[in-house]
DNA sequence: CGCGGGGTTGACGCACATCAAAGAGAGTGG
DNA sequence: CCACTCTCTTTGATGTGCGTCAACCCCGCG
């Protein structure tokens, strides 16, 4: 069913997500096996496009013209305030998508760049050709996609907001478990690929507070962690310490 | 042109957005004036719907069915945790959408309720009829108004996440200026429906802190403010405060 | 006119930022 | 394989912004 879709083993550290577990597969499936009639242009879909550790895809302010799925590796996006320094306010797993918001304008509001070396495949949206029927049954996944996004950034205001460090830390290391998790990898042991200082940026804390945080949530025995490796130990107390019982 | 659509003068107080200021112009426009082969039936378009203070018009978990529009008026949209108390996530004045983040789900993923007495508009996306060419057109259009969505939601996340209360307040007054402004009404001198403690649960505040900081603005010359109604005196220095300089 | 809920103001404590410095990893070159 | 460096992480000491508790005030409403 799936023949041109790549599907690679997963290799340690730095897995790749099966197409059937990514974002953009509801796009990419539509593309290649809708009604037949349509012939895709070369560079439309660009598969597993290799990034290299610190680079960026796309910049704040450039047009947009592509959506992206995390195949392996992460990426961070980043926004800068007129006056002020970056600021992580996403972070993408394998099987995520990025540059969702620059749909609605002509640019991206925000910049994404590789935690690591990552593979990233790129449906452009600019050069897609007009195809009728299908064109419709697109958009209507394009709509899901958004809207997930959406209802995403709701949540997550709602989790940093108002929340003490270890509210927000427990929530933030459930959240990137589940979504590991959902990608079919191993959400219970696995790597966290930002820093410290992305996490403190993201979580609204200082570096040195997510440092200390991290060790008490260790001392309670919720979690082991040693650098950027994680296990769960106790995810129903992590949860409890996250909801703030 | 706009002979179907309503347009009602300004009343003081409770003032309507016109039309063409709306969100949601976008696809109304679209329902009337598109291929002119679009017969809509009854009860897709529902407007100026009149709702009172308080009142709720969809509840997080209900089926979605429709988009809103705030024709005059205003709205929250609260979140409740599981282990919690009700969060504020969002403010929806005269010419902005509710209801976007059920979109991708089956259901509302929060509750919007009525801060004062208001109108508003309802685009029943279930009982839309599927009409070939000009459903493409609306779905694009949709498209638009949820990548704003997620643009917006970025922007508010960098807002709040590391900044003092005195950033926030003056960037949540500058935001609301703004928009006022954007559909056509005075963002010079207008009246916060929302109370004390709406505000400091949507910034993530306690309430004497909101309050507090308010009158600091005041003595620092930058707004004029009693009780609800605020004017600005020094946007510019306002814009400084807000970016920490 | 009296009541009630939202708004303002003050006192105090704590969680987290900040500053500082030492420790641990990963990569590099000898 | 080992020294070296650079960056990230951890840990400690100290200060402060904001939350919390409590009292009072004021406006709107019946």
């Amino acid at each position: 069913m799936c023949l041109s879709r790549v599907s690679v083993p997963v290799s340690g550290r730095n897995a790749e997500v099966d197409c059937k577990n990514c974002g953009l597969d509801a796009l990419c499936e539509l593309l290649e096996y809708g009604d037949g009639t349509v012939e895709l242009p070369q560079g439309v879909l660009l598969r597993r496009q290799p990034v290299t550790r610190g680079e960026t895809i796309f910049q704040s302010g450039s047009p947009f013209c592509s959506f992206f799925a995390v195949k392996s590796g992460s990426f961070k996006t980043v926004m800068v305030p007129p006056h002020g320094q970056e600021k992580v306010i996403g972070f993408h797993l394998p099987g995520e998508m990025v540059g969702t918001d620059g749909v609605a304008g002509d640019a991206y509001t925000c910049t994404a760049r590789a935690l690591e070396s990552s593979l990233i495949c790129e449906l452009r949206l600019d050069q897609l050709p007009q195809v009728g029927a299908s064109k419709l049954e697109l958009q209507s996944r394009i709509i899901s996609i958004l809207g997930q996004e959406v209802a995403f950034s709701h949540k997550l205001n709602v989790a940093l907001i108002c929340q003490s460090s270890e509210q927000r830390l427990a929530a933030f290391i459930l959240s990137i478990s589940s979504r590991i998790n959902e990608r079919g990898l191993s959400g219970e042991d696995f790597r966290l690929s930002m820093s410290r200082s992305d996490i403190a940026s993201y979580l609204g804390l200082a570096s040195e507070t997510v440092s200390r945080t991290l060790m008490k949530l260790r001392k309670l025995g919720v979690i082991k962690i040693r650098n950027k490796h994680v296990q769960m130990l106790a995810p129903d107390a992590l949860e409890g310490l996250a909801n703030g019982v």
